[in-house]
DNA sequence: CTCTTACTTGACCAATCAATCCATAACTGG
DNA sequence: CCAGTTATGGATTGATTGGTCAAGTAAGAG
């Protein structure tokens, strides 16, 4: 081996997705990519490839953890509904706080949507994930009787992930902490017996 | 007078919509805008002044214009119930048979979030306006007993209008007709009686 | 201690960006 | 028919874009 590498390369991956979630790929240029991450122009190249690659593993990466948390939170509770409500004030907490202030998935799929193979093979594998997850924890709560017996647990998964897109839309256009705890409320009644 | 221009200025209008809506402010370039306006550099420049007056017009035009849609399809049917699917099955079905494509409004925010004063200004009354709508016809739906009594209408509204957004970033995303119609129908589960 | 590896720095590249200038064309009021 | 006015089209601007090249240098391996 020689010579180590003077930044950590996951702290520079972490800086690039909130700089590609704040500004979009299109929208951010390299040297505010240089600046952000703190890395030299050619380090870039050389640990990332182009800007592009870096765009996807920014995109894969914020993917994995986003969905991880969301879907960690909602089966941390025993009461299914609980679990969800938990889920979904999950981000929005997050965005308020100034931690998350913008996802990065749903960046992606507005400034893409379906035109770009590897983009969309991204945004599809999480909606499919998110979507099962969903789905299996839907069933879970009709059967208990925790949700309402006439629910169709596949449109009720598909709803929640709507749900969710159009909260991190709200909380990007400056809604508050109230607002979006409302919509939680009321989407929550679609579900409960 | 003097030369009568040899475009419309209006469809010329149109075509911007479309393209910034598809690639956003970021991934518009001039030369595209003159390809899909079908006019002439000096004309653009002339006629809109720079880029971004024009993305202002195009973004002030759209949202006026789609959120009237959407409001007029919820105020054409005398059922609240039904009214409110209509509104929100407009967009779907513009979306899906190629009309409108995509939604310059969305995008706008996710591109800037509340960073721009001016771009802020259009999502920001296009929001207020519609959440107004929203909770008013909510609210005759909850005295005329066609939504559940116990229903505050304010959070509604808002719950509402996520959900509009997160049926488009859905759209956007490629689901499916028979996906998006099932979210509406979930949706609505969430203010009947 | 030296050799080798590869990370870093800064200069540099062609291409493209938004925007302007200018000459020509086209129309209208007088 | 002419004069005044405005639209159009092509050439061109300086700045910025993403990406590369090459020289210098730090650090582990033997």
């Amino acid at each position: 081996m020689a010579r180590p590498r003077e930044f950590d390369r996951d702290t520079a991956l972490q800086r690039a997705i909130e700089t590609f979630a704040a500004h979009g790929f299109e929208g951010t240029s390299t040297p505010m990519l240089l600046e952000a991450m703190k890395i030299g122009r050619q380090s870039l190249y050389d640990t990332f490839g182009d800007k592009r690659s870096l765009y996807l593993e920014a995109l894969r990466r914020y993917s994995e953890e986003s969905t991880g948390a969301t879907l960690s939170a909602m089966f941390a509770s025993d009461r299914v509904l609980q679990g969800i409500e938990h889920a979904l004030l999950g981000f929005v907490d997050d965005a308020l706080s100034g931690a998350a202030p913008a996802c990065l998935g749903i960046h992606a799929i507005t400034e893409f949507g379906t035109s770009q193979p590897d983009v969309r093979a991204v945004t599809d594998a999480v909606g499919h994930r998110t979507l099962l997850a969903f789905e299996s924890r839907l069933r879970d709560g009709i059967e208990r009787g925790e949700l309402a017996a006439d629910l169709d647990a596949s449109a009720g998964a598909q709803f929640l992930l709507a749900t969710l897109s159009g909260l991190k839309v709200a909380a990007r256009g400056g809604a508050s902490q109230a607002a979006l705890h409302g919509i939680v409320g009321v989407a929550l009644r679609a579900l409960s017996p």
